[in-house]
Order: structure tokens, then sequence, then C-alpha cells
DNA sequence: CAATGAATTTAAATCGATTTAAATAACGCT
DNA sequence: AGCGTTATTTAAATCGATTTAAATTCATTG
């Protein structure tokens, strides 16, 4: 084991003076003699004092500590392409607050409900920033609603909850508006799982982009994915197969962009020549196939930021405004959707 | 704000019983009768009383936390490829054990001394995970030598400090060595920057299978890059440029090795019938290159596991041995290497 | 020098749970 | 009933820091 830790008791024997004083010292309190303070000042560094925030934390009710949940399940955050973006942002604005990071998860379905209860309970954080689990889930409704100082990464219908979220319908309305400049005629859809909220956003701004250019919105060019790079293959088979004709696909991630290319290119359609393509993530890879992927990347840095710096401002009693913060997606230009009109 | 805490002062005087009583009674204790203690749980249970693990934390003087600590540098652990993954592994396990991990980056380089103090003194963990800098850093020897339970991911070598490594050494040799028995000659390795542990270790695995295999060491055909994907191509531009032959490349990671693949094809050489390629690290990506990419597999979840159980067992009082743990590297064989000798 | 007010210091309570030693209650037995 | 045990319960201390109200010291002035 390694020695004791040096208490606000230890400095009060070595100087002659009481806690009280010792406490008021660090802290600058003007009530305390100059001289006084300097001599405890001075006694706390040579014995390299460090609080314990523990007995701090009991004492002011609070432990300068948020956290970030998200629950356990099989599509949960660690495979996010973008999880490390967020917690990057995150970290960034706690350490600047001298605030700590607590990462947790909720271990098994059924007892997530407890799980939540007691992170939300047990005083280890003051407040928390929420990953939406994919599943529809009462629970969260409970913690958001609960008045816990809750920052939620997604959309939140009642009442006046603090979110911010990505513009999925956004992103996907830039890049079919993005297609239709660039002159195309028909631009095929691969969705991802419809049963995500993701997917249907983005084949929302999709159908929106198409219907706000007076384009004719055909459902046989939307074919469904699974956000694997074999699937976005695969819906490219199938619509070859179908005898469908396109000239442009729009593709629900990057994974089945760079699959959908793959096909195209086995099928000797040239990209962007006879087919433009743009995905949605802009992953690392993204910039490395041939030709590099157009995409529209979402900022999930500042997500990261913007929710901890409204999570900690509530915390320290600041006003937030707004409440709801949708970030706006950005179009990365590169080489898979056409240079020139045709 | 929302409605106090329940403590163990409310349930006792709801019970009309001491706190003593309440604490014993839900703690299992067989010296409190069983009526009082049916009594005490369901009215616990009505409350949804949880316990403030901070007062808990204080009184019995640890905090049932563990910290993941690691420097802020540039190049830091938030742009390693399997940071994420590393961090599941050790969320597993500290949610196995309902831990609590803390996730903490010291803020600058100036104050990260000071910074390092302060998680190691301040009690909000009972040890840590360090993610070693890329920086030579007495710091961290401090921090490891200081006796404060610690778990290091890398190699320490003085005294018997807890650590979990990969096997980079094993990795680059396994590597070479596949391309020797695939009857490859002339093996080119492109490194990254050999102020990086990592890639010091992998120079010297490549060095060793060549020579355990009789096969002569040309410093010539060892280029440095820098990890990105354009340094990789890079460097087959310089040695084609230079005059050299050789018929296969191990690249210190796979971006340099992607890289270096589209050069080669650029040269009009077929991969892997005129060179075979092998990377280090199996991202994604390796995967959807054509040819597949073959590579070295670090199992970074398990390092993670392995590092918390250390760190926990340490923390429980239970023995750790082996103090010291090298994971294995795995050879991800795909088509990049040749599938049979010429 | 005493009185008044200002400047410092400190005793004690507090945060919430745990734990130990001591007090009280209950029980069995002669 | 009285005594020795055993079973339960509880008062009080503790963890470490903060804070308030009260106490003390110091300085100033009439």
């Amino acid at each position: 084991m390694h020695k004791n830790h040096v208490t606000l008791k230890d400095i009060a024997r070595i100087a002659g003076v009481s806690t009280a004083t010792v406490s008021l010292a660090l802290a600058g309190d003007p009530r305390v003699n100059v001289k006084t303070r300097r001599q405890v000042e001075e006694i706390a560094r040579r014995l390299k004092y460090v609080p314990n925030e523990i007995g701090r934390s009991l004492r002011a009710r609070k432990a300068e500590t948020i956290a970030l949940i998200f629950p356990n399940t099989p599509h949960n955050a660690f495979s996010h392409p973008y999880f490390v973006q967020l917690l990057e942002g995150i970290t960034e604005v706690v350490v600047r607050h001298s605030f700590h990071l607590l990462v947790s998860t909720s271990p098994t379905e059924s007892d997530e409900a407890a799980s939540y209860d007691k992170i939300l309970r047990n005083r280890r954080a003051d407040g928390i920033i929420l990953w939406p689990s994919s599943i529809k889930d009462d629970n969260i409704g409970r913690i958001v609603e609960s008045g816990f100082p809750v920052v939620y990464l997604g959309k939140w219908h009642r009442g006046d909850v603090l979110t911010v979220e990505r513009d999925d319908f956004g992103g996907a309305y830039m890049a079919t508006e993005h297609l239709i400049r660039k002159g195309r005629k028909r631009i095929a859809h691969i969705t991802g799982p419809l049963d995500f909220q993701v997917s249907i956003e983005r084949l929302e701004g999709y159908k929106k982009a198409l219907l706000d250019r007076g384009m004719p919105y055909d459902p046989d060019l939307v074919v469904e994915a699974d956000f694997t790079m074999e699937s976005g293959h695969d819906a490219i088979v199938r619509m070859q197969k179908a005898g469908l004709e396109y000239d442009a696909v729009f593709a629900g991630n990057d994974r089945m962009a760079i699959g959908a290319m793959k096909a195209l290119q086995s099928f000797g359609r040239r990209i962007p020549e006879d087919v433009a393509v743009v995905g949605c993530d802009n992953i690392e890879m993204a910039t490395m196939t041939i030709p590099a992927l157009t995409t529209i990347h979402q900022p999930m840095r500042e997500i990261g930021t913007i929710a901890a710096e409204k999570l900690i401002r509530t915390l320290t009693g600041q006003p937030v405004e707004p409440k709801q913060t949708v970030v706006p997606a950005e179009l990365v230009v590169r080489e898979s959707c056409g240079g020139e009109d045709r």
C-alpha cells in the first residue's frame, strides 16, 4: 500500500491553527490574515496537499462530475463510427471546466431501469449526457423528464429538455440537392435499416430535396440495406438485376456507398461519369477510395462540446439558450459526385 | 431543480429505528432482527432509496472507481484506431464489478505533472489505467512507481509494475515471417516515425524474422514514413525512383500499407503477384481494399479487459498473476500477400 | 485606560453512510 | 424472581472538507 493522504488537519496541526482557518486560507478568503495565509499555503505546498474531493463533494452536495451514459445494446455506441469524436468533444469541455467525466453503460437490458436510477440518484454525477438507445425505451423517458440535469443527444418532443442532435434530414437534403445541381435526373437511395430513426430522417431529406426541385419520387429507386459494405454492394446488384435506370446513388452511410461503388465498377459503370455516388458520415476511408467519396460530415466533436457546455452551464446555474440545438451537417465534395454537369 | 435525496435518516425516522439499524439491515447483517430488516427493506423500496455513494466512499476511503488516463498530446489516444475497443473492454469489466470508470486527460503539457498528481491524490479514483504518452515523460515514471495502484499499457522496465502490452515486435515478426514463407526474397519495410516506440518494435521484429531465416537485412529497403496514407504512397514512390528491387512490403500500419498499394498499382505493379503487401492494425478499411489487405490484428479489447481485471483485482486485495502480460498479435491473412509461392 | 469597532480565528455543525462499543431487551433456566 | 446469556438496537465516532456563528485578538480613539 501507499502512504496516507495529507489532510487539512495535518496542515492545521503543523501551522498551529484550526482546520477552518486552513480551509479559508486555501480558498483565498479575505478574512484570514495575509501572513497566516502565506504560511498555510507554504505548508500545503511542502506537503503536496491535494484536497480530498470526496469529502468536498459530500459537503457541497455536488460531485463536479458529469456522466456519459449509453445503453449496452448490440448496436451500441462503441460501434458508432464517431463515438470517439463525441467523447473527445465532451472531454475537452469537461477538462476545461475542471469537471470529471464518468463513462457508463447499463449492464443488461433487464435491469436497465434500475441501473439508470442508480446513476441518477447515487450522486456520483451531477448530470448526464444521454446517448439514446436504438430501442424505444420508457426508462429514458423517465430520466429525461425527471428533472435531473440531462442533455439528450437526439430529438425529444415533450417538454423543454436540453438536446443536441445531428441534422440527418438536412444532411440528406444537401446530398440530394447537390446531385440534382450536378444535373442528375434519376437519383437512387440506399437506406439503412428503416427501424432506425437515422435511416428514416435521411430518406425524408432525400424525398424533400426531390420534391423541392420538382423531381419525381420513385419508390423503386429506394432500396433498404443494413449499413454494411456488403449490403450496399448487394443493393446495387439488385437494382441492376431489376433493370432500373439511374445516374446517381445517395447512400445512407459511407460503408454502403463504398460497397455500392465496388458493385457499380464491377458492372463497368464509371464513377462519376455514369453514376455519381454520395455517402454519409465522412469516415476516414471515404478519402481513400478511387474516386474519393463525396459525403456528408456530421460534426460529432462539436456535438460533444455543445452537449457538455449545456450541461455544465446548467449545473453552474448559468442560462442555457437555445435548449435545443441541431448541429448542421456539412457537404464534403470529392470526386465521386461528378465535377461538371453533363 | 429536482426533489431531494432519500437518506438513511429518512428511512430510520419512518421505521422508528436508528440509522445504524437501517444501515445494518440493508447490508443484510445477521445481527438485525428479521422482522425489522423486512420492514426497513420495504420502506427503502417504497422510497426508492439509493445510497449516496459519496457519503459511502468518504467513510470507506475508496471510490469503487478506476480512471483511464491519457495525456492530451497531438498524437493522443483519440486518434488511435483502436482506442474505442480498449475502452469497450475496460467498460465491460468495470460494469461487471460494479465499479465506475472515470475518463481523464491531462489538460496541457505544462501542468501535466500537477494534473496527474491531482488525479492520484484527490481520491476520485482508487486506481488508474495509464495510456502512455508518446513523449518520454518523467511524471509517468513518478506515478507508476508511486505505489498507487496503476496498470500501465506498455512496457515498463524497473520494478514489478502491472503492465499489459501489445506485441508489436511479435506482430511484425509474424508478418515478415509470413512473407518469407510465401517465398518473398526482398521484403521492404515502411516504418512509422522512429521516435515512436511502436515503430522501433516493429522494425526490430522485421529484422529478427529476416535474421532467423538467414535472410540479409538491407537498410535500403527500410524507409521511414509518418503513419499517414500519403506517406506510405510517397515511400513507394521514393523506392521506385531509387530503382530498388523488392517483391514485398511490410508497412508499419494499415494506412501506410493502403497508400503503398495505391502507389504500387499506379506503377503498374500487381498485388500480390509482383509485390505482396502486409499492414498492421487491422482497421476496417483493410477489408475493403482491392485486394483486401493482409494485416496484423492487435486485440485491444482484450488488452482493455485484462488491464481492468488486473487493476480491480489489486484493489480488491486479490492476487494478480502475472504482473506483466503481453497480448499476442494475430495474423489476418487476406489477398494482398500472395496466395501461393512463386 | 477603557471602550468601541474591526480584524482574525475557531468551535461546532454539516454532508450521508458505516462501524464499534455499549446499552437495552429478550430469553432460558434454576 | 433473579441471574446469566444471547439477541437487538443505538449512541457516538469517523471519513475530510466547508461554513456559520461565536469568540478572541487587535487597533484606534476619546
